[in-house]
DNA sequence: AAGCAATAG
DNA sequence: GGTTCTATTGCTT
């Protein structure tokens, strides 16, 4: 999941007060005209960009899943990796991407959750970037868990409407060693980003339960940079005085964004290892070795310089699902593991409405000689007939279909004739096309009709008359590729382009005050709400047990949402039995007879004593369900499972017996979940991309 | 359009 | 640096 070094916590916030000089000049240059900033009022070309960055976010959403888990020590486990955890666990020393077995060493009373399903990660990631879109919609995704927004055309629009005698002062900590009013009075649109970004991290909080941190700058580069200064759920913003202390505090290279494992290995083979070191070294060496847009981008970094616009991410352009594993190296156990990954993939795809135009396999050979990590991939057309199976709801159709594609493409990979160990399988769905315009034009006149400003000029709106733009741009790009201009990339065009041209979104005046609403109105008109009662699986037992304050945001009707009901409707019912499925079904991942896999998880983690049984057991039946679960079997899901089902499936785990099916044509056991949970829950999902976009 | 490298969380 | 499970962009063919 992480590079690990979201840790570096304290290591690069010492700022120190030696004021660099010798960069200001080129700074200059980024924000247009140099112009006397005591004499001159502030340029307007400067633009105020936020970065969001949720606290250890996969588990704030494990622990708003099941309260219970709310100060003990949590870890989110992949395979026999803890990837990350909450502060309880770090406090006890507990890291990103530990593994299990060293974890339990540092903290033996550790809480595991296995994450591999990214369900509800991935869910609750869209609501935040909804959250931020319905504020403004220049909001770019960086992963699950950050988000870049830019507020500069609110910003402005606030400074227009402030009193002179409002309080101005900066919201949250500021990296600069001057004395705090003279900062604000030099920087009003940066305090006015500060205040913006408290804002937002309290809603995001008060709508969504989850607490993280802010970076407030003037690109994205020095947001991203000083977002961690201060961890967890605190913001700092950035003053440009202080840019050239901040970039000399950096502890390496690698920690600049956009310099990774081998562009770091190329400028050290230049000599270069400190940011420092990359400012002063002539432009002209660096062209040599890496060309010269390259080169100038690495330079501007080192500087603190970053053009590049907050490009607004919409809806994902691929969808994919992968598993990695000890060794696969027989072509039935490959059939049945594309048969998996296909069933959810398909699945998902269904949900999201678009019909993918291609397809791809890829497959981790395993090598000795540690070269193990590179990747090989063939992928197709989709064809044609089957692209219409996708909306029409027949996934297991579907499915058949494609695993004989998927293992055309597996063929030229890999030549099954011979020996072959493979390590990890990924299935990918990619050029995605809008289609079938009922969904999503019902998307957009219920929920979106504000946010179709997005579009730029109406002129450059084709491909149909209701669609959004930024749906429409992400998913037709390559057909209406004319003058399309869309989503601007080109790093050259800095401030300027997201402002003048006409290129980028909100224009209209009149619009952007719909967007940029400067009150808190805004922030409660979504749920007005019904008394909330408890949601039926939650026991109230267990719920009385909580502390009052968790009571409390358990009954705001954004958990009335997300909580059980959550599990029973939308994506969360259909993707659980899937994942019971594969321990309960499949050869590798939960049965005896994948001994290497069950080795690797399960060593570190005996089926029967895994820490999130205790949380499990909680929510629902505690008599009943005095077993433990497998590992990653959503308690809640099961508890909501007909009656029926649960006891074949307790049975099937109490004697550890897996179901034996090799017939690779059907899959039984996941068709008949798969329907038995549509119906209980939402009356069958939609085909709509409210997945990625819906008002919570 | 295909395949991969690099970068990111 | 790699471990996991994604996702994006840009280079090269």
């Amino acid at each position: 999941m992480d590079k690990s070094d979201d840790e570096v916590e304290e290591d690069e916030t010492e700022w120190k007060s030696s004021f660099v000089d010798s960069v200001p000049s080129s700074l200059a240059s980024a924000s247009g005209p140099r112009v006397d900033r005591t004499a001159e009022p502030i340029p307007a070309a400067h633009r105020v960009i936020l970065h969001f960055d949720l606290d250890c976010f996969y588990a704030q959403v494990e622990m708003i899943r099941n309260p219970a888990l709310r100060g003990v020590p949590l870890g989110i486990q992949q395979k026999y990796i803890v990837v990350t955890c909450n502060y309880v666990a770090r406090d006890q020393g507990v890291t990103k991407l530990m593994s299990v077995t060293h974890a339990r060493e540092k903290c033996p009373q550790l809480v595991l959750v296995n994450g591999e399903d990214l369900t509800h990660y991935r869910e609750t990631s869209y609501k935040v970037t909804e959250l931020l879109m319905s504020h403004t919609p220049l909001v770019e995704r960086l992963g699950f868990d950050e988000n870049f927004v830019d507020v500069t055309k609110m910003v402005d629009t606030r400074l227009a409407e402030t009193p002179e005698s409002s309080n101005f002062t900066f919201k949250g900590h500021v990296s600069s060693h001057f004395s705090a009013d003279v900062e604000a009075r030099d920087h009003p649109r940066l305090v006015m980003g500060s205040h913006i970004a408290a804002e937002l991290r309290e809603a995001m909080h008060s709508k969504l339960g989850l607490t993280g941190c802010a970076g407030i700058a003037t690109n994205k580069l020095l947001a991203k940079l000083v977002s961690g200064t201060f961890k967890p759920n605190q913001q700092t913003s950035l003053l440009p005085e202080n840019v050239s202390n901040i970039m000399g505090c950096l502890a390496s290279l690698r920690k600049v964004p956009g310099v990774g494992h081998q562009t770091a290995r190329r400028l050290q083979a230049l000599g270069l290892v400190s940011v420092k070191d990359l400012q002063l070294f002539p432009l002209s060496d660096l062209v040599k070795e890496f060309g010269g847009p390259s080169a100038q981008r690495l330079k501007n970094l080192a500087l603190g310089i970053d053009d590049s616009p907050v490009t607004p991410t919409g809806a994902p352009q691929s969808l994919s699902d992968e598993d990695s594993f000890k060794k696969i190296s027989s072509t039935q156990d490959v059939l049945e593991k594309i048969e998996e990954l296909l069933s959810s993939l398909v699945e998902r795809m269904h949900k999201d409405g678009r019909q993918p135009q291609t397809f791809r396999l890829t497959i981790r050979r395993y090598a000795a000689t540690n070269k193990w990590f590179s990747r090989e991939s063939r992928q197709c057309p989709v064809p044609k007939d089957i692209g219409h199976l996708f909306t029409s709801g027949r996934t297991e159709d579907v499915v058949v279909q494609l695993v004989p594609l998927a293992m055309k493409l597996f063929h030229k990979l890999v030549d099954s004739s011979a020996a072959f160990h493979l390590t990890l399988i990924n299935v990918c769905f990619s050029n995605l096309q809008t289609r079938g315009k009922g969904s999503i034009t019902s998307f957009f006149t219920e929920r979106m009709s504000s946010r179709r400003i997005q579009c730029q000029d109406d002129s450059s709106q084709r491909g149909g008359p209701f669609m959004d733009h930024q749906f429409h741009a992400h998913s037709l790009t390559s057909q209406d590729s004319s003058q399309k201009a869309a989503p601007i990339k080109s790093p050259r065009s800095s401030d300027a382009a997201s402002h003048g041209s006409p290129v980028v979104a909100v224009e209209d005046r009149s619009l952007l005050k719909v967007f940029c609403s400067t009150d808190g109105s805004e922030f409660d008109k979504s749920d007005s709400k019904l008394k909330n009662p408890l949601p039926p699986n939650v026991d109230p037992e267990v719920f009385r047990l909580l502390p009052e304050e968790i009571q409390k945001e358990l009954l705001t009707p954004i958990y009335a949402n997300s909580l059980p009901s959550t599990s029973l409707s939308s994506d969360t019912a259909n993707d659980a039995p899937s994942t019971m499925t594969n321990k309960s079904s499949k050869s590798f991942t939960g049965s005896e007879n994948a001994s290497d896999v069950k080795e690797a998880v399960d060593d570190s983690c005996p089926p029967d004593r895994q820490g999130s049984v205790d949380a499990g057991e909680k929510v629902k039946g505690e008599g009943r369900l005095s077993f433990c679960f497998p590992r990653n079997v959503d308690p809640k899901v099961f508890s909501e499972l007909p009656l029926d089902v649960q006891m074949e499936l307790m049975s099937e785990w109490k004697q550890e017996n897996p179901v034996l099916k090799n017939s690779p044509t059907r899959k039984p056991a996941r068709s008949l979940m798969a329907k038995d949970r549509k119906a209980p829950g939402k009356p069958s999902q939609e085909n709509n991309l409210l997945k990625y976009f819906k008002p919570s």
